[in-house]
DNA sequence: GCCCCTTAGGTTGCACACAATCGCCCAGGG
DNA sequence: CCCTGGGCGATTGTGTGCAACCTAAGGGGC
């Protein structure tokens, strides 16, 4: 994370935080002029930022047709999540044996504040829920000091999905989800990787159910599921 | 791969190209100025293509000092085939229940010729293997149609290494090489998922094991092994 | 003789201008 | 009433100019 010097970077991390935080909806138009008069800089910078999203896999770029907010099938969903299943556990099970005490310190608290911002009840907050689970799985990646696999990672995540589903968690779903957070913290300290790596995959196996429950409800309400337009409202 | 229609487009593809066939060394200067000529364009859409071949991580770019083609140091090249250990089996066993007798017979050809052009002799070419080995593997990718999964492995495979490790393979390590290609087919045609994963993830630990053994003999035959700049010719 | 500062050359980063393409709207005809 | 064709506005793609920056070489001082 070295400090942007040029305006193209500042501009793909001010765009890529717009994109995560959810504050663009998937399929959002991202217009040239539109974006350089918001960012203060001329279209070029822009032009190149969103060259390099695109590659990221956070917008899509049509020739002659500008850029939008990625969008994804529940297919690519689906592959995505398989993707995750894969690499997920592994830097989990590497970072046991890495993590200092402040690390897990770190964790555990991340894992409290979300079970206090998240259980149901007159704090529940979803909205707040999305960057502590951001965070604490960022943490994770960063322990596990593998470049090549954190590098695949985060081209597969897409964390518009994770914001969406945190909403599309029912009760039982979301006490599993971040009952995990905190076994996982619990595993680290006992320094086992194994169990580490079990409770990622399943943390991971109940987002993926979770995701094809809430694209079924979907499919069965929206005649038109995967329309990049526009959301129906 | 969809027809190209902008000029970026065209010289990203031109030069990803002249980067994965090893025209152009680890470490080579890339200026726009000289690239724009050489492709007929303005610097501009260079600029782009550079962008994004840096954002797939084939080339690096460091502000106001210009773009290189990327290098990597040992401890990431190990991480890459840590990757490829877990992507590429599993690839590999969504590839056979996919695969259509037409793909087999394919792939089969593709070993062939690679046996014979690999094989101890007078016909021995190990530059006509490395593309050979590409498509191999690009179709096998191809085969097991998991868009998540060929993205993060196109991501890492970055195969001017794989250039390079082909020529320090050693007599019976190549032998294992093209005969897991042969192996990979038959079990294909047996519809043996577990078999195929398996020989694939040999094929990649004995890689793996060349790499490693041609970086020691790097390393102590040449006291600055990782410099950017050039190669000791 | 060595080191530092200055200066010149070249390259990149950014802004702006023009040309090409696409989508939309409306008029006209069937 | 629907379909087709042409014009128009908007947006993107590309080329070019200028300013900023880095690198390297030369001269002066210690």
């Amino acid at each position: 994370m070295s400090e942007p010097v040029t305006s193209a970077e500042r501009a793909v991390g001010t765009l890529r935080e717009v994109i995560l935080s959810g504050e663009l909806p998937a399929g959002a138009r991202l217009g040239e002029a539109e974006l350089a008069e918001r960012l203060g800089v001329s279209r070029t910078p822009v032009r190149e930022a969103l060259s390099r999203l695109a590659a990221e896999g956070l917008v899509d770029i049509v020739a002659n047709r500008g850029a939008r907010v990625a969008t994804w099938t529940v297919e690519e969903l689906e592959g995505v999540f398989e993707l995750r299943l894969l690499l997920e556990p592994q830097l989990t099970s590497l970072a046991v044996p890495r993590a200092t005490p402040e690390d897990a310190d770190a964790l555990e608290v991340l894992a409290h504040q979300m079970f206090e911002v998240g259980c149901p009840g007159p704090h529940q907050d979803l909205d707040s829920l999305v960057p502590l689970n951001r965070t604490f799985h960022e943490r994770l990646v960063t322990i596990a000091d593998h470049a090549a696999l954190a590098g695949a990672l985060a081209s597969a995540i897409h964390p518009p999905i994770v914001a969406r589903n945190f909403h599309a968690y029912d009760g039982p779903a979301l006490r599993r989800s971040l009952g995990h957070h905190l076994e996982i913290v619990t595993a680290l300290r006992a320094g086992d990787a194994e169990w580490a790596r079990s409770v990622m995959a399943a943390h991971i196996c109940n987002a993926r159910a979770v995701m094809l429950q809430a694209a079924r409800d979907e499919s069965t309400a929206d005649p038109t599921p995967a329309d990049p337009t526009g959301r129906p409202s």
